[in-house]
DNA sequence: TCATTTGATGTTACTCTATAACATCTTCGG
DNA sequence: CCGAAGATGTTATAGAGTAACATCAAATGA
C-alpha cells in the first residue's frame, strides 16, 4: 500500500489553490504547474484532485467546473458555498443545521442521501454595494 | 419582437425529457433530434435549453452536466433535486422552506443570493434496498 | 413599395473539462 | 531475484459548451 499520502505535487496543488482568490480550474492548475513540471499531464492534475478532495483538503465547485481549498479549521465536510458573480469570490459558509435540513428533506421523500452539494449564486456584500445590481450571472 | 416564444423545436426538446426516466446531456437531445433534423448543431440546442429554462420548463443539473424537465405542477422556482448515483433517476423534491433556509444561511453571513442550487447524490428507495450499499458515486 | 433595422437561426470552428487506455516504474513480499 | 500490485507517465480521445460570423425573416417607417 503505501500512497493516498499526499506527495509534493499534491501539496504543491493545494498551495495553488490556498493562495488564489478564487476557484482555479483544473487546467488553471495544470498551467500553474507546468512551470515546475513542464511534461505534467491533465491526468495528474485530477489524480491529485481526487486525493486532495479525499482528505478534505479541497472542494469542488460543481457549478463553474472549479476547485477551492478548503479552511483547514472546518471539519473535512462539504460546506454551502455562496459564489459571487461578479468577482468571482466563494465562500464557505459552515451552517450544519443547513446541510441537516436538507438531508432530512430528501429523506422525508424516502431518498438516501450521500453527497450534498449546496451551492448559491449571487453577489458578496462588497460587489453588491459597488455594482449595479442589474447583472447577467454565469452558470 | 415575438420570440421568446417556444417553437416546434423547443416543444419537441422538451418531450424528450419529458418521456426520458432520467436526464438527458445537451448532446443526447442531439442525437434525438437528428432524426428529425439531420443537420442540427450544439448552438441550436443550447439556444432552445437557455429558452426553456427561463420559461420554467427545464432545470439543469449542475452535478451531471444533464437536463430535466420540471413538472408542470411545481412553480417555476429551483427545485432541490435527489439524483440516485444507481439507477439515475432524479427527484424533485418541492421543499420551499429548505430553500429558505439555505439563503438565510448565506443571508446571514452578507451574501446576497440569487439562484440556489442543491443538489444531493445518493440512492433511491428502489436502489437503496436491491443493491448493495457499497458503491462508488459518479461525479 | 422598398430600404433599413433587428432579432432569430444556421454554420463552422473552436475552447475547455474530463477520462480511457495502456506503458512504465516502484515497492514490497516471497 | 521474481512476480504482483499499485502509482505515475503518456497518448489519445470523449464530452460539454461557446465564439464568431453568415443568413434569413419579420417588423418598421419613409
Ligand atoms: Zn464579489
Ligand atoms: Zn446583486
Ligand atoms: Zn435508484
Ligand atoms: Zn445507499
Amino acid at each position: 500500500m503505501a500512497a493516498n499520502l499526499l506527495n509534493a505535487r499534491d501539496m504543491a496543488l493545494h498551495a495553488c489553490l490556498c493562495a488564489a482568490s478564487r476557484p482555479l480550474s483544473a487546467y488553471d492548475l495544470l498551467d500553474a504547474r507546468r512551470a515546475a513540471e513542464p511534461r505534467i499531464a491533465p491526468t495528474a492534475i485530477y489524480r491529485s484532485l481526487t486525493k486532495l478532495e479525499k482528505a478534505g483538503l479541497v472542494q469542488r465547485v460543481a457549478t463553474l467546473n472549479a476547485w477551492i481549498a478548503r479552511p483547514p479549521k472546518l471539519p473535512a465536510e462539504p460546506s454551502v458555498l455562496a459564489i459571487c458573480d461578479s468577482c468571482g469570490a466563494v465562500e464557505q459558509v459552515a451552517e450544519a443545521g443547513v446541510i441537516q435540513a436538507v438531508t432530512d428533506a430528501v429523506t422525508r421523500s424516502g431518498f438516501h442521501p450521500n453527497r450534498p452539494v449546496i451551492e448559491v449564486h449571487g453577489h458578496c456584500t462588497r460587489c453588491e454595494s459597488e455594482t449595479d445590481p442589474t447583472r447577467s450571472a454565469p452558470r
